[in-house]
RNA sequence: CGCGGGGUGGAGCAGUUGGUAGCUCGUCGGGCUCAUAACCCGAAGGUCACUGGUUCGAGUCCAGUCCCCGCAACCA
């Protein structure tokens, strides 16, 4: 079922406003969009490129209550600080739109209305959560209990992360507010539901049928496990005062879920640019001629793959996407990104670091985007990529044929005379990259088709060590004027060729040797440089990064670390009475083993001179279990037991945590009898 | 039997539909000296975790085993 794609809608991830954006969020969703587009106008293809920022969402209105602001006071901060990074990355989206704007309201309430209007919603009085210290409904994600398949306890109110099911909050067993600890309490409201059960089996049939082969094997995995366990219908709205409120009689107070505004984000930033430059939006998103492909992050995979689509395929006007290539994620220094713990390479602060040098990063993310798998980010590799692959292969083949080319011929383009058999090959070779590229971008393999990129610059070199042009100078000039024209041949094809990839390099280089912007039809060709044109001179394409920068950066992490185990603040005052209320002993452990299928916890058999009880620690990683038999410790004797892992546990051992998390038992100087009270 | 990812030359990784095992870094030797001490060539180094199976043929498919790493869980 081949057709002919007439123009294409990419579309980039919307990056939450709540915070900046990282190397991860680059290196799965940005750069590999950024170099699809970018080889789809290259190739003279009707593209637009949206992107923008999802300003809604109960986590951004929490942020503002943290910081004391107002929502839109979050959204703005964080909507500049990205927009503009972005931009000065390169990142050459059509549009950099965002939620809150008028035109997107209208977008997804017109939308919503439609479906309303249609009578494709299911509209229900349920019983939510509601946190009454809070006083307010609380969001599926802020609700935590028991997962009813897998029996995990901290599952989510939308999706218990142990097994992936999808919930809803009221599924859960044991429901507990993650805002204030309180047990919620049900009650009534109403909300909008999109059934997405009635999607099921064309769902199955559109992606388990008709993208086997062509949709990642992660991605079309994830599909298949949410669609084997089966759909439920899903509320589009929630009660919330932050959001697009809802178009409906009776929906004071709501607001559409921020999972069905934000997706529209796409169609709203469509319209908007096509509004801005004149053009009609319409084609690129109901045209059965247009290709619309999803750039994500692993995380998104549900939403872009089961639930927009059905929303697309309910309102009925709409193409589906055609595919969503999503990433996998991107570790630093082998521990995983972390936005709140702050270990991450931040986009907007890497630009201050390293201005001048967002070529290198561009590289070095598609180099080592988690396209299948997990992948890590380390700045020695960064280093390294830059030192031997940009600035040893591409920018040192460039260089060296800038360089002789002034200097032999005063920068003009030597003309081309016979060829040899090897001359021929080469050009063969120069001839079959353009197409070996644009197969690997098209099947979303970037890492490849950077590899390929870089491997025309190697042909390069390698051209030159062969026929040494700095020798043949002495003895045949018309030799070496063919062997000089070819490389310049080579050089101007990489400046196409690399332009998706690193465009600023591909720019500059373009500059030095007088071309204006190529297309990449024209790529193969062994006369881009006209004979005779005058080229400019050498100007170093790539630096060296030294050691010192990369030091730099890892001290910068160091510092992370450190700050993230810095000494705990003083927790709020209790009262003398509260103190008082605790009781704890001297005990001696006189037994002790590992709980098995545990990792930290030990089971400590006490003598608290009261009794003899058993206490379940968390020690394991600290404390060997027949090492510790005989020791004192302190015991919290009247804790309420509980029971982990099975066990019951009275009490709990006082340790004391040391920044980096060890810990070590707090215990009497000298040998007390068991049950002396301490306070 | 919680979920997932992985085990390929010293290190880090590719290996798409099964058909002579590749890349980058590192090491050693050589070439070149146009070039940002960069470039080019060559060499050493792998029983592709293990065991069975399918096949003319398996790193690649199937079954099982072992190990590692995330996440989750556990921490009163």
């Amino acid at each position: 079922m081949s057709k002919e794609v007439k123009r294409y809608t990419i579309t980039a991830a919307l990056p939450y406003t709540n915070g900046p954006v990282h190397i991860g969020h680059l290196a799965g969703v940005y750069i590999p969009s950024d170099i699809y587009a970018r080889f789809l106008r290259s190739n003279q293809k009707d593209v637009v490129f949206v992107c923008g920022s999802d300003e809604h969402g109960v986590p951004i209105t929490i942020s503002a209550k943290k910081e004391g602001v107002t929502p839109q006071q979050v959204v703005d901060k964080y909507h500049k600080i990205i927009g503009d990074s972005f931009k000065e990355l390169g990142v050459s989206f059509d549009i950099y739109h965002r939620t809150s704007d008028a035109m997107h309201h209208e977008t997804a309430s017109d939308f919503f209305k439609h479906l309303h209007n249609e009578g494709l919603f299911i509209e229900k009085v349920s019983e939510q959560y509601y946190d009454e210290k809070e006083n307010e409904f609380l969001a599926d994600r802020y609700i935590t209990g028991t997962c009813p398949h897998c029996k995990s306890e901290d599952a989510y109110g939308d999706q218990c992360e142990k097994c992936g099911t999808s919930l809803s909050a009221t599924d859960l067993i044991e429901p507990k507010s993650a805002l204030s600890g309180n047990k919620p309490v049900l009650k009534e409201t109403k909300h909008w539901f999109l059934p997405l059960d009635k999607y099921e089996a064309w769902l199955k049939e559109w992606i388990l049928d008709g993208h086997k082969s062509d949709w990642r094997s992660n991605v079309y995995g994830q599909c298949k496990s949410w669609l084997d366990q089966g759909l439920q219908p899903r509320a589009v709205t929630r009660d919330l005062d932050w959001g697009i409120p809802v178009p409906a009689e009776g929906a004071d107070g709501k607001v559409l879920y921020v999972w069905f505004d934000a997706p529209i984000g796409y169609i709203s930033a469509t319209k908007q640019w096509a509004k801005d430059y004149g053009k009609d939006w319409e084609p690129y998103w109901k045209s059965d001629d247009s290709k619309l492909v999803h750039f994500i992050g692993k995380d998104n995979i549900v939403f872009h793959c089961v639930i927009f689509p059905s929303m697309l395929k309910a309102h009925g006007d709409y193409i589906l996407p055609d595919n969503v290539p999503a990433n996998e994620f991107l570790n630093l220094e082998g521990d995983k990104i972390s936005t709140s713990k702050n270990w991450a390479v931040w986009l907007h602060e890497y630009l201050e670091d390293f201005p001048g040098l967002q070529d290198v990063m561009r590289y070095v993310l598609c180099a080592t985007a988690p396209e299948t798998k997990d992948n890590d980010f380390t700045w020695k590799d960064f280093q390294t990529r830059n030192n031997s692959e940009l600035v040893g292969i591409y920018g040192n083949f460039i260089n060296r044929v800038v360089v002789l080319t002034n200097k032999y011929y005063e920068g003009v383009v030597p003309e081309r005379e016979e060829l040899s058999d090897y001359d021929k090959e080469v050009l063969a070779e120069l001839k079959a990259f353009p197409a070996k590229i644009s197969k690997s971008i098209e099947a979303y393999r970037f890492r490849e088709a950077l590899m390929e990129m870089m491997n025309l610059a190697r042909l390069g070199n390698k051209y030159l060590a062969d026929e040494e042009p700095w020798k043949l100078v002495k003895t045949d000039e018309v030799r070496t004027k063919t062997i000089m024209n070819i490389a310049l041949q080579i050089a101007a094809n990489l400046s196409v060729v690399s332009e998706p990839f690193i465009p600023f390099s591909a720019e500059k280089l373009r500059t030095m040797l007088g071309l204006d912007q190529l297309l990449w039809e024209q790529a193969g060709k062994d006369n881009l440089l006209v004979e005779g044109c005058k080229i400019k001179k050498a100007e170093l394409l790539f630096r060296k990064i030294e050691d010192a920068e990369i030091e730099a950066q890892l001290e910068k992490l160091e510092a992370t670390k450190l700050a993230n185990q810095m000494v705990k603040s003083q927790k709020a005052n209790v009262s003398f009475d509260d103190f008082c209320a605790m009781d704890i002993r001297v005990g001696t452990i006189i037994a002790a083993e590992k709980v098995k299928k545990t990792k930290k916890l030990l089971k400590l058999t006490i003598d608290t001179g009261i009794d003899v009880r058993t206490v379940v620690s968390g020690i394991a990683e600290y404390y060997q279990a027949e090492n510790i038999i005989g020791e004192q410790v302190s015991v919290l004797v009247n804790l309420a037991s509980r029971k982990i892992k099975g066990i019951e546990s009275q009490g709990m051992v006082l340790m004391a945590e040391d920044k980096d998390g060890a810990l070590r038992f707090v215990k009497p100087s000298d040998v007390s009898s068991n049950g002396s009270t301490i306070a």
